[in-house]
DNA sequence: CGTTCTTTTGATGATGCTCAACTGGGGTGG
DNA sequence: CCACCCCAGTTGAGCATCATCAAAAGAACG
């Protein structure tokens, strides 16, 4: 629990540093909240932000009801966020990877609406909302930028809307699979290989369907030689077919 | 089409101030984005807010792909926002009434992301979005409240994303019903009476369910004695009982 | 190497979809 | 005014998709 975080006392002199969030030597200053800032601006939003955080797998970010007061930039690894309802069953609303921001929805009644997990062992950024709120009005360009990024994420949910209400099984997957290569290609990794960070169930759980039919849609796309699976980690063969169905668009069923 | 509307002309030196937009005048700005502010601030917001448009039932107010200029906050009347897949079919993302605010899933890309179409005769505020980032400059609050609002938009989609991703049918359409009357209470009006504004066909689209399973249910729910229905008219006669069917904590089935 | 958790695969069944026919209200034109 | 049509909605019958239940196989971990 509190122990002593060993290997950073081991390092300390170098770590006092690299504790420090700094945004211009982040990898993902281009996708995240600091995109398109000017030099001497990245250095205020880095004046503000709180503190660099682990969080291990399993390791909860913030919970239902939990009083707002960080916005958290992912700054390594991969989180998902989940609603519960009245039975406790939860409800995956999304899932998160570096560069993207987290606790967007709390700001409505300051209390966030969710829980945020992490996948694996992972590093967010503290981001104190209200000093952020403060910066806007000196720093347009991260006003605007923040509009877009909170605009992106009602977007993104409309399309889960679209996958939930309107896809069949197979679509669903396939959509999955295309968002989550698209993620990846836009981070400058392989967009046909990857590991999946989360279970069959909660891939399941998030598209709407059980792990049963993850598990045999995986096996169907296996056969059909569009995918090979090992365990978690994914290679597309076909990403052209899997774009078809994901699309609808699909004519050899 | 464009015949001279006449009522208004009979009374002219009225009706020039009331087509200016005034958000203090406006029996929503409790709700809506003036929300909180002075008076004073208001007027500004008031001076930036450009025409008071009229949009006709079934008439469009943007379109996906639409250059994104305005948000526009509904003084009157409902709509419907939908996404279209690539078979041209469509989902439909939300109901708005009047106070809402339309069209901030366009901030991000600078164009429009889903089309929004009345479902009544109805009327809009166009609020000019570049012009409004300068207001929040000068208007904290302002600024705030739209974030609120936009993540308000957030966290309604999320609870849609739990109703199609985790409820059955009765669950769905229960939890729709409980929606509607809470934001026709809060607007004032009754909570168990009321006019559905939108067809079988939209309510189900919107649940991803079939005209014929609302049908059943509305039905059903008739049977039951929980609703009244005749037509578009719904009367809720056991509120609580439907609470606690979208709630997913009801006993008797 | 045994224990536990996750995943796979199979058999069965229920929920909600599809297709089809029918009803009823509102508008139109004879 | 009535006949007719048209559209939205209702109701019924059969069926497909995906969920549920069950069991076995495989990975992970001490």
């Amino acid at each position: 629990m509190s122990q002593p975080l060993p290997f950073q006392d081991k390092h300390q002199p170098i770590n006092v540093n690299a504790l420090r969030a700094s945004c211009s030597a982040c990898s993902m200053h281009q996708l995240c909240l600091p995109m398109g800032l000017a030099e001497e601006d990245m250095g205020r939003l880095d004046a503000i932000i709180g503190r660099r955080r682990k969080v291990p797998r399993d390791g909860v970010l913030y919970r239902v009801g939990d009083p707002f007061t960080n916005l958290y930039a992912i700054r390594l690894g991969h989180f998902k966020t989940y609603q519960i309802n009245y039975n406790g069953e939860q409800q995956i609303t999304g899932f998160q990877m570096a560069g993207e921001l987290l606790g967007m929805d709390a700001i409505s009644t300051d209390r966030h609406h969710c829980d945020a997990v992490a996948l694996e062992d992972s590093e967010v950024c503290e981001i104190p909302f209200p000093r952020l709120e403060e910066l806007f009005g000196h720093i347009p360009t991260l006003l605007h930028h923040f509009h877009r990024m909170m605009s992106q994420e009602i977007t993104r949910e409309q399309s889960v809307m679209l996958l939930l209400g309107n896809m069949r099984a197979e679509q669903r997957f396939a959509a999955f699979l295309v968002n989550l290569a698209s993620r990846y290609a836009a981070r400058g990794y392989s967009p046909t290989t990857f590991q999946l960070r989360m279970s069959r169930e909660e891939i399941g759980n998030y598209l709407g369907l059980t792990i049963e039919s993850i598990s045999r849609l995986l096996s169907r796309f296996k056969k059909q030689e569009l995918l090979r699976v090992n365990n978690r980690e994914i290679e597309m063969l076909k990403p052209e077919i899997l774009k078809a169905i994901a699309a609808g668009t699909d004519q050899c069923k």
